[in-house]
Formats: structure tokens, C-alpha cells, sequence
RNA sequence: GGGGGUGCGCCGGAGUUGGAGAGCCGGGCUAGACUGUAAAUCUAGUGUCUCUGACUGAAUAGGUUCGAGUCCUAUUACCCCCA
């Protein structure tokens, strides 16, 4: 893996970067779609390349594992074959099943022990085990093995979560460092700052993280509740103290304002269901703001999408998208996922383009209160 | 034309053995929620009004009864059988 930074805002701590994975380079700052089961909900791969320009996409330890089965993932000779996507992925561990599942499952030292969310069965998830998993589904990027600590709870929970998060991540770099990967190319291993709200935690937990060197560096445990500006403040902390030098991703952040104030902090990789999940459920942005296509108001709207947007976003009406919605017509969820995924990468590709340009503070403080209001 | 059956919410069911319904279940509709996807999911509302409370309501019009969605009569709509 190789990370430059090639230009830096003056205004903010917004850096444009150029990764290269194992399976290809990728332009930073980048929004990854969510394809938690090795799918973007509801988007082909051609679409996820040509017309959405997605360069990285993320998939699930725990889902993986659980469905098909590593036997199915290992015999198509990993991930990327299994489901032909041929550019880079990057791997979740499960760590966000911990806090998801929470009903159904024990946190030990020695690991997880959960039941299955579709027949019920037991699995025992352990740091090692999971690298295990993750090098074996072939992803190029591999996130340790964590606790996403709920929000909001008590400092002693945050403090001991945390600890034994660091603990665990210990147990993945040595057992990473001792396994080969499967596919013959390179893996990279990456840790999570957890640390919740509290400042003196994460900058505790960055120091860590830092510690051990790895060569990409994400933070987890926020967007799970608390007020955008805490979570504003544990990226400012955080981003302050970990090499300018590495890549840095923040785990399932955001609203499409939130992606901007990030980038400003620093972040350079972003992962989040909402352009999906809320494709699905009709809720649609734009440039101009947030779009619920289900109301009433759009019924005879027979104006495209997105006015501001790319050419995907004014290929279908308003009118139109709200009645394959409403009629639960699959074409909904598939134009609105599209039209979601394909403004969320537009948006990182703006704002990459106005930092090299060095435009991107002033850019980013006009459109970022826009892309909130309701339309 | 003759015989039988059924009519309550925007729709489909269920239920009410003369005794508390603005009221059960699903759908639709109207909104809201969703941030490393147990999520094409979940929550709320969905007669009217002057709305912490009232009023009207079981096809329509009468009748019996202390009391009728339930019983009786007529009308009407739909369904089935016969001609």
C-alpha cells in the first residue's frame, strides 16, 4: 500500500491524496459504498464504476461468514472473484455487529460469542479468528477487530471498551503479522480509535493506534448517536494527532454535510448506509438538499432529480421516481440508490478537486448548510 | 320474471349469540425516523368539529324495544341459483 498526499487546504486540514491498493488506486478524500453481504444494495458493478465512479467498496466479516459460508468465499478463490468486483474492498470486521447485535451476543476477553441473526446458531468471534476471516474473504484493506462502544455511556464503559478494544488489536497485529495472506497480494491491516465522546479516551486511544504503526488509520464509535458537533470534535482531536503522512477513515460517517466538515478535519475515507439504506426508503440528495420523494408535493413534478446534478440525476422525473417508489416497484430503490451513491461521490470528487485548487474552505462552508435543508 | 344471500372506515378480511365500538388485523394513504446495513425496515396518524372534549356513524327510510349494527317492513345495490 502506498498513501501521498498531494495537495492540502490552507483554510482546514483538507488534504487531496492518492492511495494505491492491491487492486488499484484510489483518489482521496472517497466515499465507499456499503456492500455489507459482497453487494451494493440494489447496484450493479458496472453502474458502481461507470456511473457512480466508485473506486472502493466495503463488505462484512460477520455477514460473509455467516452467508454464504467461508468455504463458498474460498473455493471462488476470494471475494473479488466471487462477486467479479475487480477493484479494491475494504473489509468491516464485525465490530459494528457487536454494537448492532447487541440482544444477540457476549463480549469476553477473549472475544465475542453471538448468535447467528438468521438461524440462531452460536459463533465465537475472536481478534484472531477474525483477521483469519478478513484475509481469507481477500478484502485489500482489513479492519481490526473491535467494540463500536454504544453511545452515549459511562466514562468507565467507554474507558474499559476502549482498553480492551486496544487489547484486541494487539491480538490482530500479531496474528496478522504471523499469517500469510491467501491471495498472494498485499493486505493491510488497519486499527480503530474508540475512546466514545470523551476527549481524554480517544486522545488515549489515537496514542495507541499511533503506537503501533500501521499504515492506515481509522476512527470508529461515532455517528452512533451523539450531537454532530461532538462528533466534529473527537475527528478535530483525533485527525490533530495522527500522521499526516497515513490515510485516515472515519467509520460510518455521514450526511453529506458531515462528509464535508470531516474533510475539512482531515478524513480521507468514508463509509455510510445512508445514501442506500435512505435510497430505499426515498429520501433523496441532492444539491439543493434532502428530497423525500414519497411526499405528496412530488406527485406531478415532472422535474429531473437533481437540477445541479450529474447526468445520471436527469435522466428520471420527480413525479416519476415517486410513483415506482410508491408502487414499490424495485426501479425505485435502484434509481434512487443510484441517484445517492452517484451525489455522494460527486460531492468527494468536488471537494477534491476545489482543495487541489486550494477553494475548498470557502466551497465547503457556502454548501455545506445547503446540502441539509429540507426540500 | 321467480327464489336465495350479502350490505359499517379509502380497500380486503375478522368479529359483534338484542347490551360499552369512532372500533380489531392487514393493505393503501399522509408524515416522521434511519450514520463501520438483523433495515425494500421501523414509528405515528388516517369520520367531523370550536379537538385535554364533543358530535355524527353499521346501504336508505320507517318500525319493534328500556336498549338495534344485530329483530321486522319497504326501498336500493351487489352476488348466486332457476327461467
Amino acid at each position: 500500500m502506498q498513501f501521498s498526499v498531494q495537495s492540502t487546504d490552507s483554510k482546514s486540514r483538507a488534504r487531496a491524496g492518492l492511495l494505491e491498493l492491491a487492486h488499484g488506486m484510489v483518489e482521496t478524500p472517497i466515499f465507499m459504498p456499503v456492500g455489507t453481504v459482497g453487494a451494493v444494495k440494489g447496484v450493479g458493478h458496472d453502474t458502481l464504476k461507470e456511473v457512480i465512479g466508485a473506486q472502493l467498496i466495503l463488505a462484512n466479516a460477520y455477514h460473509l461468514y455467516l452467508r454464504p459460508g467461508m468455504d463458498v468465499i474460498q473455493n471462488a478463490g476470494g471475494l473479488h472473484k466471487f462477486s467479479t468486483w475487480d477493484k479494491p474492498i475494504l473489509t468491516d470486521s464485525g465490530g459494528y455487529q457487536v454494537y448492532s447485535l447487541s440482544p444477540m451476543r457476549k463480549i469476553t476477553e477473549e472475544g465475542v460469542h453471538f448468535r447467528s441473526h438468521i438461524d440462531g446458531s452460536s459463533h465465537f468471534f475472536s481478534p484472531e479468528n477474525v483477521i483469519e476471516i478478513q484475509l481469507q474473504i481477500g478484502a485489500d484493506i482489513i479492519m481490526a477487530f473491535d467494540e463500536c462502544t454504544p453511545w452515549p455511556c459511562t466514562y468507565e464503559y467507554a474507558e474499559n471498551s476502549m482498553h480492551r478494544t486496544h487489547r484486541w488489536l494487539d491480538r490482530c497485529t500479531s496474528h496478522f503479522k504471523n499469517t500469510r495472506s491467501c491471495y498472494g497480494y498485499e493486505q493491510v491491516l488497519a486499527p480503530i480509535i474508540q475512546g466514545s465522546t470523551f476527549a481524554e479516551l480517544r486522545k488515549i486511544s489515537t496514542e495507541y493506534v499511533v503506537a503501533c504503526d500501521l499504515p492506515l488509520n481509522a476512527i470508529g464509535g461515532l455517528s452512533v448517536g451523539e450531537p454532530a458537533d461532538e462528533m466534529y470534535a473527537m475527528t478535530s482531536l483525533v485527525t490533530d494527532i495522527l500522521p499526516k503522512e497515513k490515510p485516515r477513515y472515519l467509520m460510518g460517517v455521514g450526511t453529506p454535510a458531515n462528509i464535508l466538515e470531516c474533510i475539512a478535519l482531515g478524513i480521507d475515507m468514508f463509509d455510510c448506509v445512508l445514501p442506500t439504506r435512505n435510497a430505499r426508503h426515498g429520501l433523496l440528495y441532492t444539491w439543493d438538499g434532502v428530497i423525500n420523494i414519497k411526499n405528496e408535493k412530488w406527485r406531478n413534478d415532472h422535474t429531473v432529480l437533481d437540477t445541479q446534478g450529474s447526468s445520471w440525476s436527469k435522466t428520471y422525473s420527480r413525479a416519476y421516481l415517486r410513483h415506482l417508489v410508491q408502487s414499490n416497484e424495485m426501479l425505485g430503490a435502484m434509481i434512487a440508490s443510484v441517484h445517492n451513491l452517484g451525489f455522494y461521490l460527486d460531492l468527494v470528487r468536488t471537494a477534491r478537486k476545489h482543495i487541489i485548487e486550494g477553494t475548498f474552505f470557502q466551497w465547503k462552508e457556502k454548501t455545506a448548510p445547503r446540502l441539509e435543508q429540507r426540500l
